[in-house]
Parts: structure tokens; C-alpha cells; sequence
DNA sequence: ATGGTCGATAGTCGA
């Protein structure tokens, strides 16, 4: 089973520039979708359907904004839409998808680059998030975790971490949050192939950063570590071009 | 220190 998580950054935008050709030649089992930014009656849904492709929404209330997904060629067994607190649900951050006992869940964390209000919205989301986690595993053991997390987890994992010391997405107490996170029982599919520096999934629109490959890995497939054994492979896919991340990719055993 | 770039929208905002 291979699993994709890419931010797509409008997938109308996306669209336009050729992700479905793209989607297409690669046929992934699922693909988790963030930054979908469009309202359920603006989606094209029937472009899916064509590839094969069941799709499952959800959008922010706020028209242009936020919005995850997951398509799939395997039907799942359920879909779950938000965290289950409307506090965190309105702006279509989490979407779960289970597949036998594996649970697949497609998730954008906040952004803190807009202020000191959404920093803090970050953090407090953060800690819930963990919460619905450690939750969900009480009833759905198997998981895996993908998306957008906003954070650079290690030096390595951003282009330059001198200067992004105080920037979000690289602060301690966000790189401690991922640290925690792996401690209570989480693997990073990628790092645990790859231990060079200079993979990123996201490069900033300004300054040509993709050309010069000044970019940050904040794009994960986090498993939970039951699952160990199963991560065959997992790798990053910077040559694909419709928004500024990238795909990253999973491959795992599909019998459980 | 400033400005640099996008997507979606119609407010400029959020990333």
C-alpha cells in the first residue's frame, strides 16, 4: 500500500497545473490532501471519480482557506471528518479514513507565521491534538498520521536553523512537541530510511528558495511505532511541481 | 530593516 501526502496549496491551482496527470502516472492507494481551499460545491469531484478515485472533503467554514482530504482507490470501511471538538473543527484541519485496521488520517497543523494569535492557536492545537491521538489509539491502534506539520523537526530538517531560531515552525518549544510526540510512541517513516540533510518538502515562493533547494521538511508520515515493521520504504518527491511543498510518499505491508 | 511571492478572494488576508 503506498501512501502520498501532499499539500497542495488550492487544488484548483494544483489542478491547473497538472496534478491529475501527475495523480494519474503515480496511482497511489490514498492520498492525503492538505490545503485543499475550496468550498465543497467548488471541488470537481467527477475528475476523481474518472481517475477511480473516491475522495472525502474537509473544508474551513472560511471560503479560500485551509480544507484537507483523502482519496483512495480502496473503499474505506468508515470516514471520520475533524477531531470531534468544534473548537478545532472549523477550519477542516483532520480527516480519518480506516482501511481494515489501519487507520489513515490526513491532518494540516495551524501555521504560526501570521502573528502572535495563531502561534498561540498553534501550540494550543498542538496539545490537543496529541490528545485526539493518544485517544483515537485506544480504539484504532494502527495508525498513520500524514500531512502538513509546520514544523522542522531537527537542524538537518531545515535549510538554515541559525536563522530560523526564532522563526515558527522551527521553534524549541515546536521542535520539542515533535520530539514528545515520536517519544510517546511514533516513527517518522522518512528519517527512518534517510539520515542525510538537505530533504525538504516545502521551499518558500520568494528569493528562487526551490532552485536553491533552501527549503524545510515539515510534510510527515508519522506511524505509530506497532507498525514498525511494516514501513517497507518512504522517500520525498521534490521534482513534482504544483504548489511549495512537495509530495512524500510511504509504502507499507498491506496485510496487517 | 525591508521586501521579496503566491492562492483565493473581493477585505486584503494568510501562508
Amino acid at each position: 500500500m503506498r501512501i502520498i501526502s501532499y499539500n497542495v496549496n488550492g487544488i484548483r491551482s494544483a489542478i491547473s497545473k497538472g496534478f491529475l496527470e501527475w495523480l494519474d502516472q503515480e496511482r497511489p492507494d490514498v492520498v492525503c490532501l492538505q490545503e485543499t481551499k475550496a468550498q465543497p460545491d467548488q471541488i470537481p469531484l467527477f475528475h476523481f471519480e474518472e481517475l477511480g478515485y473516491r475522495s472525502y472533503w474537509h473544508s474551513a467554514q472560511k471560503k479560500g482557506y485551509s480544507g484537507v482530504a483523502i482519496l483512495s482507490l480502496i473503499e474505506p470501511d468508515h470516514v471520520e471528518y475533524g477531531m470531534g471538538n468544534p473548537l478545532y473543527d472549523n477550519e477542516g484541519r483532520v480527516i480519518r479514513a480506516d482501511f481494515g485496521k489501519l487507520s489513515v488520517v490526513s491532518v494540516y497543523h495551524p501555521s504560526g507565521s501570521s502573528g502572535d494569535e495563531r502561534q498561540a492557536f498553534k501550540m494550543q492545537w498542538l496539545d490537543h491534538f496529541m490528545l485526539y491521538v493518544q485517544e483515537l489509539r485506544q480504539k484504532r491502534p494502527h495508525l498513520v498520521l500524514s500531512g502538513d506539520y509546520n514544523i522542522c523537526h531537527q537542524p538537518i530538517d531545515i535549510h538554515d536553523p541559525v536563522r530560523n531560531a526564532k522563526s515558527s515552525g522551527f521553534l524549541p518549544e515546536e521542535r520539542e512537541w515533535v520530539t514528545r510526540f515520536l517519544g510517546a510512541g511514533f516513527i517518522d517513516t522518512f528519517r527512518f530510511f534517510e539520515k542525510a540533510p538537505h530533504h525538504y518538502s516545502w521551499w518558500s515562493f520568494r528569493a528562487n528558495s526551490r532552485q536553491k533547494n533552501l527549503g524545510w521538511r515539515i510534510d510527515y508520515h508519522m506511524v505509530t511505532d506497532n507498525l514498525k515493521d511494516k514501513i517497507r520504504n518512504a522517500g520525498i518527491m521534490p521534482e513534482v511541481v504544483h504548489s511549495d511543498h512537495c509530495p512524500v510518499w510511504l509504502e507499507m505491508d498491506h496485510n496487517l
